[in-house]
DNA sequence: ATGGTGGCTACGCCA
């Protein structure tokens, strides 16, 4: 059985409606995990995702800043929304979903960007930013015959020097420091989470998925960073069949800063 | 070395 993932920072999904319509249209994943939904729970535009064939939607928002959602053509149940930090924010929620005879828990996640300055002392967005990886090894990937995890999201770090145009010069750059770096792979080995975008195209590749609004030409130059990530447990490695980055998105109609990022699987294999 | 754009909202904050 075909099952497909999808994750989007949106920058505000009421802003966005109708290019994540065309998205959800023309692609036609099973689950979509949005990040940066910028909106209270209390307005959050389910009536227009059940209008297109996405009747399971879930959501964890707060005014003005981050939120996720997950929305589903199957059904879906809410596992946990976690307080990182104790902050307050609204970066994290679990759905658990059941297919294919397997129960899959899928962890969506918006970590914090972190600020310009890259010193904990200094500047607390980073401070926070850090703590944050360092609290995300509370989940870990661990799974049994018929269970599996899939944790995405836009975790605001470039790990590789194939995921940012140039390493050299964005080595002092808030999202590919050696500190969060080292301490998102760190986090990611001991939770034993595979990096499902890297098992598909090769690490000397460059793969970006986040280009900045403030480049003349973010074609042109494309100096992106792959910000955005799919993780699994080891079980689900052997079944994914594709990984697709919608770069095409970031060209749309009034875009996010972020395009889609599409991972299939084959529950049967 | 600097500033560039965009989305909250209602002016500065955050990305």
């Amino acid at each position: 059985m075909p099952f497909t993932v999808a994750t989007w920072n949106i920058n505000s999904v009421r802003l966005r409606m109708p290019i994540v319509e065309r998205f959800l249209q023309t692609y036609q994943p099973d689950v979509l995990c949005l990040q940066e939904i910028k909106v209270p729970d209390e307005l959050f535009p389910t009536e227009a995702f059940h209008a297109i064939g996405y009747e399971h939607v879930t959501f964890h928002g707060q005014k003005g800043y981050h939120g996720v959602a997950t929305v589903a053509k199957h059904r879906i149940d809410i596992e946990e929304k976690r307080n990182f930090c104790d902050m307050g924010d609204t970066r994290h929620m679990s759905t658990r979903i059941e297919i294919a005879g397997k129960s899959i828990l899928l962890h969506n996640f918006y970590v914090p960007a972190g600020g310009d300055e890259p010193d904990p002392v200094k500047n607390p967005k980073f401070r926070h930013k850090l703590d944050f990886i360092e609290e995300m090894r509370c989940f870990k990937a661990l799974s049994g015959d018929n269970t599996a995890s899939i944790l995405v999201g836009d975790l605001n770090i470039a790990p590789g020097e194939n995921d940012v145009w140039s390493h050299k010069q964005m080595l002092k750059i808030v999202s590919h420091t050696p500190v969060e770096t080292e301490g998102l792979e760190a986090m990611r080995r001991a939770g034993e989470w595979e990096d499902l975008m890297r098992h598909h195209v090769p690490a000397d590749e460059k793969l970006f998925t986040w280009w900045s609004y403030r480049a003349a030409d973010w074609a042109a130059s494309n100096r992106g960073r792959r910000l955005d990530h799919v993780w699994g447990s080891a079980n689900l490695a052997p079944l994914l069949t594709d990984i697709e980055v919608v770069r095409d998105a970031r060209g749309w109609d009034r875009p996010s800063d972020h395009v889609p990022v599409i991972a299939r699987f084959n529950l049967d294999a």
